[in-house]
DNA sequence: GCCAACGTTGGC
DNA sequence: GCCAACGTTGGC
């Protein structure tokens, strides 16, 4: 299994709305690096959902439930989306401060590539930031 | 609101 | 194919 992080603007579409819809297309990624690591997803790969912008936290986790497809909400098929499920919010969401503070973190394609919004997190990485956010596997 | 990083576009 | 101009993203 793999991890990612995917960052959304609240403001566009949040963590609430993901929670509330429970299976979520993730469209709209119009970046070639994003894309492809949108490709590279499977069924069961887990994803850190983060804030950007007005938050900038990491604030749940989704799992891929839907590999990629194109794009519906792109004009042409050349752009890919996958569809997350909402899996359980961060008891302690983990924002980007503490991220940058973490020296064992400075990797990170997060802070390394701000721009970037659809990120690979290695399985350290991913176990890094669980225990930063309190994370419980649910029952 | 500003600015840095980065992607894209278009002239040459 | 290079590079300047411009647009967008996202942190601060």
């Amino acid at each position: 299994m793999a991890y990612w992080l995917v960052k959304s603007e609240p403001d566009a579409f949040s963590w609430d709305e993901q929670v509330a819809n429970g299976v979520e297309p993730w469209t709209g990624v119009r970046n070639h690096q994003a894309k492809k690591n949108l490709t590279a997803m499977k069924a069961g790969d887990r994803a850190f959902f983060y804030h950007s912008n007005v938050q900038r936290a990491i604030v749940g986790v989704v799992e891929v439930v839907r590999e990629g497809y194109p794009d519906p909400t792109a004009e042409t098929d050349k752009w890919v989306c996958v569809d997350v499920k909402a899996i359980a919010p961060m008891p302690t969401p983990v924002t980007l401060a503490q991220i940058k503070a973490e020296p064992t973190l400075e990797d990170l394609a997060l802070v390394r590539q701000s721009r970037l919004s659809v990120c690979p997190v290695s399985a350290e990485h991913w176990q890094i930031l669980c225990d930063m956010g309190e994370w419980q596997e649910p029952a």
